[in-house]
DNA sequence: ATGTGACTTTTAGTCCGTT
DNA sequence: GAACGGACTAAAAGTCACA
């Protein structure tokens, strides 16, 4: 019998994908929230799954790590 | 030469995709609302792109429809 | 069965700092 | 460099009466 694991929220996909995307790039927190037009602490919790980010926010960080926006939802 | 067509925002895809599903579907945008926990008038102005809704939201009507939520955001 | 404008409540998002 | 906190302002959530 395979693991019932419970499934990731649309928000802590995001914060994983978020995460491994900025690492891959070597940029910071700050960088990436400077090259959306975000604030540093504010992409931090958006990481941290904290903050229910709207759909224009989403794109701006999409737009920022060169994806596409769908591809941050991505499992 | 291939035409320039301005790309889509994030917006105008996920309310294309929600309209296109939905009708699918059959739903109505109040069938969906309703089973969304939303409401009926904000729905509608989701489809229109008027508003900036919010992951937690997008989550909610991909669940709704039965879809993962990245695929409302699909191209 | 959907669109619109107006509206109040809640939360997104910023900015200051400390650990 | 990142987590976390408090206080603040801008904007999203959510609802309604009416077209």
């Amino acid at each position: 019998m395979t693991k019932n694991r419970n499934p990731l929220s649309a928000r802590e996909i995001l914060a994983r994908n978020l995460k491994d995307m900025r690492g891959k790039l070597g940029l910071s927190q700050e960088a990436l929230a400077d090259m959306a037009g975000l604030h540093r602490t504010y992409v931090g919790s958006v990481e941290r799954a904290e903050r229910n980010i709207s759909i224009d926010n989403i794109e701006r960080l999409a737009k920022a790590l060169n994806v596409h926006t769908s591809s941050l939802l991505m499992e």
